[in-house]
DNA sequence: CGAAAACTGTCGGATCTGCGACAGTGCCGA
DNA sequence: TCGGCACTGTCGCAGATCCGACAGTTTTCG
């Protein structure tokens, strides 16, 4: 691949980072840490899928989901705030996490892999910050479109694999609005929904729907 | 001041960057840089006020207001991306600019300022993200309460100078919601609108509003 | 001073979304 | 095979918000 990459950390610095870490397997549903926690541990996923879930007490909002290739949650770590959000396995998924203590040594031990990593948070929360900006005040006919763009174009599949509920906790709408918004964009040939999956039928359609 | 102060630059930091940067005034009105342009300066607010601008063929929504010790937009600067947003000032106000390439040396000069900076990045992106993750959902008045709140106690004032009509584009909300949602504080004591201000009467009241 | 512009308050209708409810469908395990 | 369970599709109602409209007030500026 030769575009740059700056959902990930480049390979050879996880290979450096692998050495100091632990690499552990988990069921689908573990959750990994609780938001208000501390913040001791940093996470890269190797294989499967999260989600972070920032809850309030009525409510339950899909941050971002993770695939491979992506870590959490160095922001948590380098500013020793808690986390800001839960995070759980929706698959199986291996990961390596590092302890903060070796993270420590780490950023001593190869300041430039702390500086990528510093900049590759700063562009990952740009990414979230700019999705949430484009988010407000749309329909959801609207979101929905942007968000199924997004993730086809970030995985690079036609199809998303998601249910209407966790689309719908993504962007804080009801099941049934999604429910609404797939049909209407089913009827006019640009998706197709199956059954935890979407199929995107007319990117063109879809995009007709996000506001640019 | 104690705290540790996220929000703008540690006061040796800007001395030590004043002597390479340019200083002057603009009046109100004034913009800086447009959505789009290639980031090629950073700006320190020195005082006075700006307003960070989100707009789409069809929306225009504030995505932050910035007071004296602020900076823009590191991030657009260190990644070498367009500016996500435009800048305009509030009143008049006195900015340090630094051009890019005078950044670049002082990256190479002072690396322990460009990892502060960095952090603070980082973490100012993290508020504004969060910032966005609390209204997600939200009633009117939940969001209105929530901003008030925050904006009083960003300044340490009882007031917050603002006009109706700039907190709903901060809110993506219409100024009429907006004017109802004062209405209903107002009634029971939690504020007081006025023109191009709102005084914050009884902060547990508002709090209430807030969802936590 | 006077006119224009900006800001605020309010109304009514149209639209959208949330929510409860219920039925249908496919998947999985006993 | 047969339930259970999760997921989906749809209805109707209630509530919230948007939008256009208009009037009243304050500020600005010539």
């Amino acid at each position: 691949m030769t575009r740059e990459d700056f959902e990930s950390l480049p390979g050879d610095d996880v290979e450096a980072l692998r050495r100091f870490a632990i690499r552990r397997t988990y069921p689908p549903g573990a959750t990994l840490f609780r938001q208000g926690d501390r913040a001791r541990e940093l996470f890269i996923v190797e294989r499967g899928e999260l989600e972070l879930v920032y809850e309030t007490f009525s409510e339950r909002l899909v941050v971002q989901m993770l695939h491979a290739g992506s870590s959490v949650d160095q922001l948590a770590i380098l500013l020793d705030v808690p986390y800001p959000y839960s995070a759980v396995t929706l698959s199986e998924a291996t990961l390596l996490r590092l302890r903060l203590d070796t993270i420590r040594t780490l950023e001593e031990m190869f300041p430039e892999i702390a500086a990528r990593w510093l900049r590759l948070l700063a562009h990952a929360l740009d990414r979230a910050h700019q999705r949430l900006l484009e988010l407000a005040g749309r329909s959801a006919v609207e979101q929905v479109s942007h968000l199924l763009l997004h993730e086809s174009a970030e995985r690079n599949e036609p199809t998303v694999d998601v249910t209407q509920g966790e689309l719908a906790a993504t962007l804080a709408l009801s099941r049934q609005t999604v429910s609404r918004a797939f049909r209407d964009l089913a009827r006019e040939g640009a998706i197709k929904p199956e059954r935890r999956r979407v199929r995107l039928l007319d990117l063109e359609k879809l995009r007709e729907h996000v506001p640019h």
